[in-house]
DNA sequence: TTGACAACATACCCGGTAGTATGTTCATCA
DNA sequence: TGATGAACATACTACCGGGTATGTTGTCAA
Protein backbone atom coordinates (compact mmCIF):
# COMPACT_ATOMS: atom_id res chain seq x y z
CA UNK A 1 0.00 0.00 0.00
CA UNK A 2 3.07 2.21 0.74
CA UNK A 3 3.99 1.54 -2.67
CA UNK A 4 0.70 2.28 -4.57
CA UNK A 5 1.11 5.88 -2.52
CA UNK A 6 4.31 6.33 -3.63
CA UNK A 7 3.64 5.57 -7.04
CA UNK A 8 0.61 7.61 -7.22
CA UNK A 9 2.34 10.36 -5.93
CA UNK A 10 4.69 10.11 -8.72
CA UNK A 11 1.86 10.00 -11.42
CA UNK A 12 0.72 13.56 -9.85
CA UNK A 13 3.43 14.49 -10.13
CA UNK A 14 4.32 13.86 -13.67
CA UNK A 15 0.34 14.70 -14.31
CA UNK A 16 1.00 18.49 -13.37
CA UNK A 17 4.29 18.49 -15.50
CA UNK A 18 2.12 17.19 -18.26
CA UNK A 19 -1.24 19.81 -17.75
CA UNK A 20 1.63 22.33 -17.43
CA UNK A 21 3.78 21.46 -20.20
CA UNK A 22 0.37 21.24 -22.88
CA UNK A 23 -0.58 24.57 -21.31
CA UNK A 24 3.25 25.95 -22.55
CA UNK A 25 2.77 24.26 -25.90
CA UNK A 26 -0.32 25.23 -26.48
CA UNK A 27 0.85 29.12 -25.82
CA UNK A 28 4.30 28.82 -27.86
CA UNK A 29 4.37 26.26 -29.82
CA UNK A 30 7.27 23.44 -29.61
CA UNK A 31 10.40 25.71 -30.51
CA UNK A 32 8.99 28.60 -28.44
CA UNK A 33 8.18 26.63 -25.29
CA UNK A 34 11.40 26.34 -22.70
CA UNK A 35 11.46 23.84 -20.17
CA UNK A 36 12.32 26.37 -17.50
CA UNK A 37 8.91 28.10 -18.28
CA UNK A 38 7.07 24.99 -17.94
CA UNK A 39 8.76 24.83 -14.98
CA UNK A 40 8.39 28.43 -13.54
CA UNK A 41 4.78 27.76 -14.15
CA UNK A 42 4.53 24.85 -11.82
CA UNK A 43 6.47 26.79 -9.13
CA UNK A 44 9.60 24.36 -9.77
CA UNK A 45 12.49 24.22 -11.99
CA UNK A 46 13.85 22.18 -14.45
CA UNK A 47 15.49 19.53 -12.00
CA UNK A 48 11.90 18.31 -11.70
CA UNK A 49 10.94 17.81 -15.23
CA UNK A 50 14.72 16.15 -16.14
CA UNK A 51 14.23 14.11 -13.16
CA UNK A 52 10.54 12.39 -14.91
CA UNK A 53 11.90 13.31 -18.78
CA UNK A 54 15.17 12.48 -20.48
CA UNK A 55 14.53 14.86 -22.80
CA UNK A 56 12.10 17.79 -24.14
CA UNK A 57 10.70 15.95 -27.09
CA UNK A 58 9.92 12.81 -24.75
CA UNK A 59 8.10 15.40 -22.36
CA UNK A 60 6.07 16.65 -25.50
CA UNK A 61 5.93 13.01 -26.92
CA UNK A 62 3.92 12.40 -23.81
CA UNK A 63 1.69 15.37 -23.76
CA UNK A 64 0.80 14.00 -26.85
CA UNK A 65 0.29 10.29 -26.49
CA UNK A 66 -2.15 11.23 -23.60
CA UNK A 67 -3.72 13.60 -25.62
CA UNK A 68 -4.42 10.29 -28.10
CA UNK A 69 -5.25 8.20 -25.39
CA UNK A 70 -8.16 10.99 -23.83
CA UNK A 71 -9.69 10.62 -27.38
CA UNK A 72 -9.76 7.22 -27.85
CA UNK A 73 -11.41 7.01 -24.74
CA UNK A 74 -13.81 9.42 -25.43
CA UNK A 75 -14.78 7.79 -28.34
CA UNK A 76 -14.45 4.21 -27.32
CA UNK A 77 -18.10 3.14 -26.32
CA UNK A 78 -19.64 4.93 -29.70
CA UNK A 79 -17.58 2.77 -32.05
CA UNK A 80 -19.47 -0.13 -31.81
CA UNK A 81 -22.78 1.30 -31.83
CA UNK A 82 -25.39 -0.70 -33.85
CA UNK A 83 -27.31 1.13 -35.89
CA UNK A 84 -26.81 3.40 -39.14
CA UNK A 85 -22.80 4.99 -40.02
CA UNK A 86 -24.40 7.92 -39.95
CA UNK A 87 -25.92 8.11 -36.46
CA UNK A 88 -22.32 6.56 -35.64
CA UNK A 89 -20.80 9.08 -37.35
CA UNK A 90 -22.84 12.27 -35.42
CA UNK A 91 -22.14 10.80 -31.94
CA UNK A 92 -18.44 10.26 -32.50
CA UNK A 93 -18.35 13.46 -34.16
CA UNK A 94 -19.92 14.94 -31.38
CA UNK A 95 -17.39 13.02 -28.94
CA UNK A 96 -14.31 14.25 -30.42
CA UNK A 97 -15.50 17.87 -30.46
CA UNK A 98 -16.32 18.26 -26.96
CA UNK A 99 -12.77 16.87 -26.53
CA UNK A 100 -11.08 18.73 -28.38
CA UNK A 101 -12.63 21.50 -26.16
CA UNK A 102 -12.14 20.19 -22.82
CA UNK A 103 -8.69 18.47 -22.90
CA UNK A 104 -7.58 21.78 -25.55
CA UNK A 105 -4.33 22.20 -24.46
CA UNK A 106 -3.40 18.30 -25.43
CA UNK A 107 -5.25 18.81 -28.42
CA UNK A 108 -3.41 21.38 -29.43
CA UNK A 109 -0.21 19.54 -28.23
CA UNK A 110 -0.96 16.83 -30.96
CA UNK A 111 -2.08 18.69 -33.81
CA UNK A 112 2.18 20.58 -33.28
CA UNK A 113 2.94 16.77 -33.02
CA UNK A 114 1.39 16.18 -36.66
CA UNK A 115 2.80 19.13 -38.26
CA UNK A 116 6.03 18.60 -37.13
CA UNK A 117 6.20 15.37 -38.34
CA UNK A 118 4.28 16.17 -41.68
CA UNK A 119 7.13 18.63 -41.93
CA UNK A 120 9.92 16.76 -41.42
CA UNK A 121 11.10 19.07 -38.51
CA UNK A 122 12.07 16.15 -36.57
CA UNK A 123 15.47 14.27 -35.88
CA UNK A 124 16.34 11.34 -36.45
CA UNK A 125 15.98 10.01 -32.18
CA UNK A 126 12.59 11.66 -32.12
CA UNK A 127 11.54 9.69 -35.11
CA UNK A 128 10.84 6.86 -33.47
CA UNK A 129 9.20 7.65 -30.82
CA UNK A 130 7.07 10.13 -33.21
CA UNK A 131 6.39 7.09 -35.42
CA UNK A 132 4.46 4.89 -32.74
CA UNK A 133 2.28 8.51 -32.11
CA UNK A 134 1.14 9.35 -35.30
CA UNK A 135 0.38 5.54 -35.68
CA UNK A 136 -1.89 6.22 -32.72
CA UNK A 137 -3.61 9.15 -34.59
CA UNK A 138 -3.63 7.33 -37.78
CA UNK A 139 -5.62 4.97 -36.32
CA UNK A 140 -7.85 7.19 -34.74
CA UNK A 141 -8.26 8.78 -38.10
CA UNK A 142 -9.26 5.72 -39.64
CA UNK A 143 -12.08 4.77 -37.00
CA UNK A 144 -13.57 8.10 -38.48
CA UNK A 145 -12.20 7.23 -42.11
CA UNK A 146 -13.97 3.87 -42.02
CA UNK A 147 -17.30 5.74 -40.76
CA UNK A 148 -17.89 8.20 -43.31
CA UNK A 149 -17.47 5.65 -46.45
CA UNK A 150 -19.71 3.21 -44.43
CA UNK A 151 -22.56 6.21 -44.39
CA UNK A 152 -21.31 7.16 -48.12
CA UNK A 153 -22.32 3.33 -49.05
CA UNK A 154 -25.60 3.57 -47.41
CA UNK A 155 -26.34 6.69 -49.35
CA UNK A 156 -26.40 8.84 -46.11
CA UNK A 157 -23.11 10.70 -47.21
CA UNK A 158 -22.21 12.01 -50.35
CA UNK A 159 -18.49 13.36 -50.92
CA UNK A 160 -15.72 12.14 -53.50
CA UNK A 161 -12.69 11.79 -52.26
CA UNK A 162 -12.50 9.81 -49.10
CA UNK A 163 -9.11 11.10 -47.97
CA UNK A 164 -9.48 15.00 -49.00
CA UNK A 165 -13.34 14.33 -47.64
CA UNK A 166 -11.71 12.78 -43.79
CA UNK A 167 -8.84 15.86 -44.42
CA UNK A 168 -11.63 18.48 -44.36
CA UNK A 169 -13.56 16.85 -41.55
CA UNK A 170 -11.05 16.97 -39.61
CA UNK A 171 -10.00 20.41 -40.38
CA UNK A 172 -13.60 21.28 -38.87
CA UNK A 173 -13.94 18.94 -36.14
CA UNK A 174 -10.82 20.08 -34.80
CA UNK A 175 -10.93 23.88 -35.73
CA UNK A 176 -12.09 24.66 -32.07
CA UNK A 177 -8.26 23.54 -30.74
CA UNK A 178 -7.51 27.19 -32.39
CA UNK A 179 -10.11 29.76 -31.85
CA UNK A 180 -12.45 28.57 -28.75
CA UNK A 181 -12.28 30.67 -26.07
CA UNK A 182 -13.52 29.65 -22.49
CA UNK A 183 -15.97 32.11 -21.25
CA UNK A 184 -16.53 32.54 -17.89
CA UNK A 185 -19.52 30.90 -16.13
CA UNK A 186 -20.34 28.86 -19.60
CA UNK A 187 -22.60 26.02 -19.08
CA UNK A 188 -22.04 22.66 -20.48
CA UNK A 189 -24.77 23.40 -22.51
CA UNK A 190 -23.08 26.21 -24.37
CA UNK A 191 -20.65 24.05 -25.21
CA UNK A 192 -22.79 21.33 -26.31
CA UNK A 193 -24.88 23.92 -28.70
CA UNK A 194 -20.86 24.66 -30.14
CA UNK A 195 -20.45 21.53 -30.63
CA UNK A 196 -23.56 20.70 -32.69
CA UNK A 197 -22.78 24.01 -34.74
CA UNK A 198 -19.63 22.71 -35.61
CA UNK A 199 -21.05 18.77 -36.38
CA UNK A 200 -23.28 20.13 -38.73
CA UNK A 201 -21.43 22.40 -40.89
CA UNK A 202 -18.90 18.71 -40.89
CA UNK A 203 -22.09 16.94 -41.54
CA UNK A 204 -23.30 19.46 -44.24
CA UNK A 205 -19.45 19.07 -45.76
CA UNK A 206 -20.06 15.58 -45.68
CA UNK A 207 -22.71 15.70 -47.84
CA UNK A 208 -24.95 14.46 -45.07
CA UNK A 209 -28.90 15.41 -44.91
CA UNK A 210 -29.08 17.81 -41.91
CA UNK A 211 -32.71 16.05 -41.20
CA UNK A 212 -31.02 13.18 -39.91
CA UNK A 213 -29.50 14.75 -36.90
CA UNK A 214 -32.63 15.35 -34.95
CA UNK B 1 15.88 54.80 -66.27
CA UNK B 2 18.90 53.73 -64.54
CA UNK B 3 16.75 54.31 -61.07
CA UNK B 4 14.14 52.21 -62.20
CA UNK B 5 16.41 49.11 -63.12
CA UNK B 6 18.12 49.54 -59.71
CA UNK B 7 14.80 49.67 -57.62
CA UNK B 8 13.76 47.04 -59.76
CA UNK B 9 16.96 45.09 -58.79
CA UNK B 10 16.09 46.32 -55.03
CA UNK B 11 12.86 44.74 -55.59
CA UNK B 12 14.17 41.28 -56.88
CA UNK B 13 16.72 41.18 -54.45
CA UNK B 14 13.68 41.57 -51.71
CA UNK B 15 11.27 39.41 -53.39
CA UNK B 16 13.58 36.36 -53.42
CA UNK B 17 14.42 36.98 -49.61
CA UNK B 18 11.00 37.20 -49.22
CA UNK B 19 10.33 33.74 -51.09
CA UNK B 20 12.70 32.00 -48.94
CA UNK B 21 11.65 33.73 -45.99
CA UNK B 22 8.17 32.19 -46.48
CA UNK B 23 9.41 28.46 -47.38
CA UNK B 24 11.40 28.57 -44.33
CA UNK B 25 9.09 29.64 -41.90
CA UNK B 26 6.61 27.48 -43.45
CA UNK B 27 8.84 24.46 -42.55
CA UNK B 28 10.00 25.22 -39.61
CA UNK B 29 8.14 27.47 -37.97
CA UNK B 30 8.55 31.34 -36.82
CA UNK B 31 10.99 30.39 -33.62
CA UNK B 32 12.60 27.31 -35.07
CA UNK B 33 13.51 29.51 -38.26
CA UNK B 34 16.73 30.73 -38.39
CA UNK B 35 17.41 34.00 -40.43
CA UNK B 36 21.19 32.16 -41.52
CA UNK B 37 18.83 29.32 -42.67
CA UNK B 38 16.99 31.62 -45.00
CA UNK B 39 20.03 33.16 -46.10
CA UNK B 40 21.94 30.06 -46.97
CA UNK B 41 19.04 29.39 -48.79
CA UNK B 42 19.49 31.71 -51.04
CA UNK B 43 23.22 30.98 -51.19
CA UNK B 44 23.71 34.09 -49.18
CA UNK B 45 25.04 35.57 -45.75
CA UNK B 46 23.08 37.24 -42.84
CA UNK B 47 24.03 40.63 -44.61
CA UNK B 48 22.21 40.26 -47.24
CA UNK B 49 18.97 40.06 -45.23
CA UNK B 50 19.77 42.60 -42.22
CA UNK B 51 20.25 44.75 -44.92
CA UNK B 52 16.85 45.13 -45.95
CA UNK B 53 15.06 44.40 -43.19
CA UNK B 54 16.19 45.37 -39.60
CA UNK B 55 14.91 42.49 -37.05
CA UNK B 56 13.15 38.98 -37.95
CA UNK B 57 10.03 39.87 -36.89
CA UNK B 58 9.97 42.84 -39.99
CA UNK B 59 11.03 40.25 -41.94
CA UNK B 60 7.96 37.88 -41.33
CA UNK B 61 6.04 40.50 -41.36
CA UNK B 62 6.50 41.13 -44.82
CA UNK B 63 5.75 38.07 -45.85
CA UNK B 64 2.47 38.13 -43.75
CA UNK B 65 1.71 41.48 -46.28
CA UNK B 66 2.61 40.16 -49.27
CA UNK B 67 0.70 37.19 -48.72
CA UNK B 68 -2.59 39.54 -47.96
CA UNK B 69 -1.84 41.46 -51.01
CA UNK B 70 -1.61 38.37 -53.08
CA UNK B 71 -4.91 37.47 -51.87
CA UNK B 72 -7.10 40.96 -51.85
CA UNK B 73 -5.50 40.64 -55.61
CA UNK B 74 -7.44 37.15 -56.06
CA UNK B 75 -10.82 38.52 -54.86
CA UNK B 76 -10.73 41.66 -55.96
CA UNK B 77 -12.45 41.55 -59.31
CA UNK B 78 -14.92 38.71 -57.66
CA UNK B 79 -15.84 40.83 -54.74
CA UNK B 80 -18.44 43.63 -56.58
CA UNK B 81 -19.77 40.66 -59.15
CA UNK B 82 -23.61 40.88 -59.58
CA UNK B 83 -25.91 38.27 -59.23
CA UNK B 84 -27.11 36.05 -56.06
CA UNK B 85 -24.43 36.36 -53.08
CA UNK B 86 -23.93 32.46 -53.26
CA UNK B 87 -22.33 32.71 -56.63
CA UNK B 88 -20.37 35.47 -55.80
CA UNK B 89 -19.26 33.68 -52.43
CA UNK B 90 -18.49 30.37 -54.88
CA UNK B 91 -16.55 32.47 -57.01
CA UNK B 92 -14.40 34.08 -54.23
CA UNK B 93 -13.90 31.00 -52.37
CA UNK B 94 -12.48 28.87 -55.20
CA UNK B 95 -9.98 31.71 -55.87
CA UNK B 96 -9.45 32.11 -52.22
CA UNK B 97 -8.46 27.79 -52.29
CA UNK B 98 -6.49 28.29 -55.47
CA UNK B 99 -4.90 30.98 -53.56
CA UNK B 100 -3.64 29.06 -50.74
CA UNK B 101 -2.47 26.33 -52.78
CA UNK B 102 -0.15 28.19 -55.44
CA UNK B 103 0.46 30.69 -52.45
CA UNK B 104 0.94 28.13 -49.95
CA UNK B 105 4.24 29.19 -47.94
CA UNK B 106 2.92 33.10 -47.92
CA UNK B 107 -0.69 31.52 -46.93
CA UNK B 108 0.94 29.56 -44.38
CA UNK B 109 2.66 32.01 -42.75
CA UNK B 110 0.01 34.28 -42.52
CA UNK B 111 -1.75 31.52 -40.32
CA UNK B 112 1.23 31.90 -38.43
CA UNK B 113 1.40 35.48 -37.81
CA UNK B 114 -2.55 35.41 -36.62
CA UNK B 115 -1.45 32.33 -34.60
CA UNK B 116 1.04 34.34 -33.22
CA UNK B 117 -1.25 37.13 -32.52
CA UNK B 118 -4.05 35.08 -30.93
CA UNK B 119 -1.55 33.40 -28.77
CA UNK B 120 -0.13 36.74 -27.60
CA UNK B 121 3.21 36.13 -28.56
CA UNK B 122 3.97 38.83 -29.68
CA UNK B 123 6.39 41.68 -27.68
CA UNK B 124 5.31 45.30 -27.84
CA UNK B 125 7.53 46.45 -30.41
CA UNK B 126 5.82 43.67 -33.03
CA UNK B 127 2.65 44.24 -31.66
CA UNK B 128 2.19 47.64 -33.36
CA UNK B 129 2.99 46.11 -36.77
CA UNK B 130 0.74 43.25 -36.66
CA UNK B 131 -2.20 45.26 -35.14
CA UNK B 132 -1.93 46.19 -38.87
CA UNK B 133 -1.82 42.97 -40.36
CA UNK B 134 -4.29 41.36 -38.62
CA UNK B 135 -6.69 44.90 -39.65
CA UNK B 136 -5.77 43.62 -43.15
CA UNK B 137 -6.80 39.43 -42.33
CA UNK B 138 -9.87 40.83 -40.44
CA UNK B 139 -10.72 43.24 -43.54
CA UNK B 140 -10.59 40.21 -46.13
CA UNK B 141 -12.90 38.02 -43.60
CA UNK B 142 -15.37 40.16 -43.66
CA UNK B 143 -15.34 39.84 -47.29
CA UNK B 144 -16.26 36.44 -46.87
CA UNK B 145 -18.70 37.06 -43.64
CA UNK B 146 -20.45 39.69 -45.69
CA UNK B 147 -20.94 37.35 -48.35
CA UNK B 148 -22.59 34.61 -46.25
CA UNK B 149 -24.42 36.56 -44.75
CA UNK B 150 -25.67 37.92 -47.61
CA UNK B 151 -26.64 34.32 -48.55
CA UNK B 152 -28.47 33.84 -45.75
CA UNK B 153 -30.53 36.55 -45.74
CA UNK B 154 -31.57 35.20 -49.85
CA UNK B 155 -32.26 31.97 -48.20
CA UNK B 156 -29.64 30.27 -50.39
CA UNK B 157 -27.49 29.17 -46.87
CA UNK B 158 -28.70 28.18 -43.84
CA UNK B 159 -26.62 28.10 -40.28
CA UNK B 160 -26.71 29.36 -36.74
CA UNK B 161 -24.31 31.61 -35.49
CA UNK B 162 -22.52 34.16 -38.16
CA UNK B 163 -19.31 34.23 -36.90
CA UNK B 164 -18.66 30.01 -36.01
CA UNK B 165 -20.12 29.83 -39.66
CA UNK B 166 -17.35 31.87 -41.03
CA UNK B 167 -14.47 30.40 -38.84
CA UNK B 168 -15.54 26.92 -39.64
CA UNK B 169 -15.56 28.34 -43.13
CA UNK B 170 -12.26 29.87 -43.33
CA UNK B 171 -11.13 26.79 -41.52
CA UNK B 172 -11.98 24.56 -44.38
CA UNK B 173 -10.73 27.13 -47.38
CA UNK B 174 -7.57 27.38 -45.64
CA UNK B 175 -7.16 23.96 -45.19
CA UNK B 176 -4.71 23.05 -48.22
CA UNK B 177 -1.72 24.75 -46.60
CA UNK B 178 -1.56 22.18 -44.18
CA UNK B 179 -2.42 19.04 -46.15
CA UNK B 180 -1.82 19.96 -50.54
CA UNK B 181 1.49 18.25 -51.33
CA UNK B 182 2.68 19.75 -54.98
CA UNK B 183 2.65 16.49 -57.12
CA UNK B 184 5.06 16.35 -60.06
CA UNK B 185 3.45 16.71 -63.58
CA UNK B 186 0.28 18.33 -61.88
CA UNK B 187 -2.20 19.94 -63.83
CA UNK B 188 -4.10 23.25 -63.33
CA UNK B 189 -7.00 20.93 -64.31
CA UNK B 190 -6.10 18.70 -60.87
CA UNK B 191 -5.51 21.60 -58.47
CA UNK B 192 -9.32 23.26 -60.01
CA UNK B 193 -10.49 19.52 -58.95
CA UNK B 194 -8.60 19.61 -55.77
CA UNK B 195 -10.08 23.50 -55.34
CA UNK B 196 -13.84 22.00 -56.21
CA UNK B 197 -14.11 19.60 -53.28
CA UNK B 198 -12.66 21.95 -50.96
CA UNK B 199 -15.30 24.73 -52.10
CA UNK B 200 -18.02 22.50 -52.28
CA UNK B 201 -17.44 20.57 -48.00
CA UNK B 202 -17.46 24.22 -47.27
CA UNK B 203 -20.99 24.96 -49.23
CA UNK B 204 -22.33 22.16 -47.82
CA UNK B 205 -21.52 22.88 -44.32
CA UNK B 206 -22.69 26.33 -44.79
CA UNK B 207 -25.88 24.87 -45.46
CA UNK B 208 -26.17 25.97 -48.94
CA UNK B 209 -27.45 23.72 -51.47
CA UNK B 210 -25.16 21.43 -53.96
CA UNK B 211 -27.02 22.00 -57.09
CA UNK B 212 -26.03 25.48 -57.55
CA UNK B 213 -22.51 25.13 -57.89
CA UNK B 214 -23.46 23.95 -61.37
C1' DT C 1 19.02 4.88 14.10
C1' DT C 2 20.93 4.71 9.82
C1' DG C 3 21.67 3.81 5.19
C1' DA C 4 19.68 4.22 0.75
C1' DC C 5 17.11 6.11 -2.60
C1' DA C 6 13.49 9.02 -4.74
C1' DA C 7 12.43 13.66 -5.78
C1' DC C 8 13.68 17.34 -6.44
C1' DA C 9 16.89 22.20 -6.44
C1' DT C 10 21.30 24.56 -7.76
C1' DA C 11 24.99 25.59 -10.50
C1' DC C 12 27.17 25.08 -14.55
C1' DC C 13 28.38 24.12 -19.62
C1' DC C 14 27.80 24.91 -24.40
C1' DG C 15 25.76 25.23 -28.89
C1' DG C 16 22.85 27.97 -31.61
C1' DT C 17 20.85 32.33 -32.97
C1' DA C 18 19.36 37.36 -33.16
C1' DG C 19 21.56 41.35 -33.75
C1' DT C 20 25.78 44.54 -34.60
C1' DA C 21 30.04 46.52 -36.15
C1' DT C 22 33.02 46.63 -39.67
C1' DG C 23 35.04 45.54 -44.01
C1' DT C 24 34.64 45.11 -49.33
C1' DT C 25 33.03 45.67 -54.00
C1' DC C 26 30.87 47.78 -57.63
C1' DA C 27 27.96 51.06 -59.95
C1' DT C 28 26.70 55.76 -60.45
C1' DC C 29 27.22 60.65 -60.52
C1' DA C 30 29.28 65.13 -60.05
C1' DT D 1 38.26 60.27 -62.20
C1' DG D 2 37.44 60.43 -57.73
C1' DA D 3 34.00 60.23 -54.31
C1' DT D 4 29.93 58.35 -52.53
C1' DG D 5 26.75 55.15 -51.15
C1' DA D 6 24.09 50.88 -52.01
C1' DA D 7 24.43 46.02 -51.47
C1' DC D 8 26.18 42.91 -49.66
C1' DA D 9 30.02 39.55 -46.80
C1' DT D 10 32.75 38.73 -42.57
C1' DA D 11 33.63 38.68 -37.86
C1' DC D 12 32.07 39.33 -33.54
C1' DT D 13 29.07 39.83 -29.22
C1' DA D 14 25.37 38.67 -26.04
C1' DC D 15 22.05 35.82 -24.57
C1' DC D 16 18.95 32.24 -24.20
C1' DG D 17 17.76 27.55 -23.59
C1' DG D 18 18.64 22.35 -23.65
C1' DG D 19 21.09 19.34 -21.18
C1' DT D 20 24.24 17.69 -17.25
C1' DA D 21 26.66 17.23 -12.95
C1' DT D 22 26.16 17.72 -8.37
C1' DG D 23 24.12 19.02 -4.09
C1' DT D 24 20.01 18.69 -0.60
C1' DT D 25 15.98 16.94 1.79
C1' DG D 26 12.55 13.95 3.19
C1' DT D 27 10.93 9.19 3.47
C1' DC D 28 10.94 4.32 4.16
C1' DA D 29 12.86 -0.10 5.26
C1' DA D 30 15.77 -2.97 7.96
Amino acid sequence: MAISVRENALDNSRLDILQAAAKCFMERGYAAASIDEVARSLGATKGRIYHHYPSKSDLFADVFRVGMEMNFEAIEPLRRLDGPALSRWCEMARAHVIQMITTRAFQRAVWIGVEMHLRGATTPEQRDVFEDLIGLRTQYGNYFRETIAAARDEGSMRFDDLSIANQLMFMTLNSPIFWYRQRIGETRAEIEDLAGQVVTFALGGLGGNQEATR
